[in-house]
DNA sequence: TGATTGACCAACT
DNA sequence: CAGTTGGCCAATC
């Protein structure tokens, strides 16, 4: 166990990022791992989800999809219907697993958090 | 400790 | 147009 606040941790420079996304908005994995510099590691963001709920913060992975506006990791809610209905919710029209109008509602941590 | 996988992305075949 | 490969880094087996 490291010392805490002292992430230097990948995970918790993703968990930043999320936890900062307005609601309404979303963003993509490439869009997070492009800010930090990882650049091709979007894996490592995936991976940084699925240990989100192992952080202490709670971590709105649904605002968080693939490049394409798709609900990839809507299995890993407990259900389809969980993330969808998280998304619709803060406003976010789904169609099926994609979002609708992502390009309108893409939330870029690059843009928007200029670092 | 080495090999495999993983909620991705982009390019190549 | 669809399938494969390379790349990145960390966690799990």
């Amino acid at each position: 166990m490291k010392a805490p606040g002292d992430n230097d941790s990948f995970f918790q420079r993703v968990y930043e990022v999320v936890v900062q996304i307005p609601p309404g908005r979303a963003t993509s994995y490439g869009a997070i791992a492009r800010y930090l510099g990882t650049g091709r590691s979007a894996r490592m963001v995936g991976w940084a989800m699925n240990a989100s709920h192992t952080s202490l913060l709670w971590i709105p992975a649904h605002r968080v999809v693939n490049r394409n506006g798709t609900l990839t990791g809507k299995h890993h809610f407990g259900g389809s219907e969980i993330m969808k209905q998280l998304l619709e919710s803060e406003g976010i029209k789904v169609n099926g697993d994609q979002i609708v109008n992502f390009e309108k509602i893409f939330w870029d941590p690059a843009k928007e958090l200029s670092y």
